[in-house]
DNA sequence: GCCAACGTTGGC
DNA sequence: GCCAACGTTGGC
């Protein structure tokens, strides 16, 4: 899940400890929450639009999507007029705070790993703001920032 | 700030 | 249903 740090961050989560996942007005991020994401389930939390940006900690599913409210009030930012109390159109779900990693794992370092090939948000153009992630892709993830962690092995270099 | 890549809107 | 115009996302 991607949020902009300016936005909402890790350490937002990490202080809220759980939030609702409100804002989502895309169809197809809307359909992973609201199909795909169980409660327990790991998240890969993502800073976008940040210095750096990347993978910056992980959070888990904490209830399974309902209604996104914000969509039904005028004041709200992320107000849509063509939802309705009767027929919700926009979804969310509820994440707690699991991990924030020691290093935020960069789009960059991402990119440069050869077992993360197909991984949908290295692709170009990956907008979409709720991903499905391989399981063998979020091991990875994570096992690269247990090694760029100050706890984890140090680099040779550093 | 630039711009590529999309998604949405609306005229036809 | 097509497609141009427009708006948004997000890396750089």
């Amino acid at each position: 899940m991607k949020s902009e740090p300016g936005c909402y961050s890790i350490d937002d989560l990490a202080r809220d400890k759980s939030t609702f996942w409100d804002g989502v007005r895309n169809y197809q991020a809307r359909n992973y929450m609201r199909d795909d994401m169980k409660v327990g389930d790991l998240v890969l939390f993502y800073h976008s639009n940040a210095d750096p940006t990347g993978v910056a900690g992980l959070a888990r599913v904490a209830a399974k999507a309902y209604p996104d409210h914000t969509a039904l009030d005028p004041k709200n930012d992320h107000y849509d007029p063509k939802s309705t109390l009767e027929e919700p159109i926009w979804m969310m779900v509820d994440v707690a705070f699991a991990e924030k990693f020691g290093e935020v794992v960069t789009l960059t370092e991402l990119k440069s790993r050869p077992e993360l090939d197909g991984m949908m948000v290295i692709q170009r153009g990956s907008r979409l703001s709720v991903q499905p992630v391989e399981e063998k892709h979020f091991k990875q993830v994570v096992a690269m920032a247990q090694r760029n962690s100050p706890k984890g092995k140090k680099k040779p270099t550093s």
